[in-house]
DNA sequence: GCCAACGTTGGC
DNA sequence: GCCAACGTTGGC
């Protein structure tokens, strides 16, 4: 089983919104980066767990814990003209674009804050792609020591 | 809202 | 293939 960290922007999908989705679960559409889109689409399989992480909010930090639902699929959302992700360049029948399923397993107690993991930078932590400078990937693997320990400041 | 850092685009 | 211009991310 291998451990991932997902960003979303509270504002349009929040821990929450995914605790309160039809069957807890939900598609992980819009992602529009080729490095994020490589991990879901070659790396990603059914059971790995999740960190997902509320980004571009007043209180940044890890929200709760998911776990992947349906391997990688075509993203539907880009070949929609209407849809906001919508990408021309995305053929259905040579899909640039893939998303996963994911499922919501808990809310943590608190948000584990962003403030909180940079304090570990240089030790417990070192490594950690969230605390590379200037890091902007949307989905990235966490080793399990560094899962366990971010869980264990809960 | 600002802006640094980064990824992508497209002319050459 | 280079690289400037542009758009986006995301902390603050």
């Amino acid at each position: 089983m291998k451990y991932w960290l997902m960003k979303t922007e509270p504002g349009e999908f929040a821990i929450d919104d995914l605790a309160s989705a039809q069957n807890r679960t939900e598609c992980w559409d819009g992602v529009r980066n080729y490095q994020a889109r490589n991990m879901m689409r070659d790396e990603m399989t059914v059971d790995d767990r999740i960190l997902i992480y509320h980004s571009n909010c007043a209180q940044p930090g890890v929200a709760g814990i998911a776990e992947v639902a349906r391997e990688a699929y075509p993203d539907y959302t880009a070949f929609d003209p209407q849809d906001k992700h919508f990408d021309p360049k995305s053929d259905p029948d040579n899909p640039r674009w893939y998303m996963v399923d994911i499922r919501f397993k808990r809310k943590l107690k608190r948000i584990i804050k962003l403030h909180e993991l940079r304090q570990f930078a240089d030790d417990k932590l070192d490594g950690l792609v969230l605390l590379n400078r200037g890091n902007r990937l949307s989905i990235f693997p966490v080793s399990e020591k560094h899962w366990r320990f971010i869980l264990s400041l809960e």
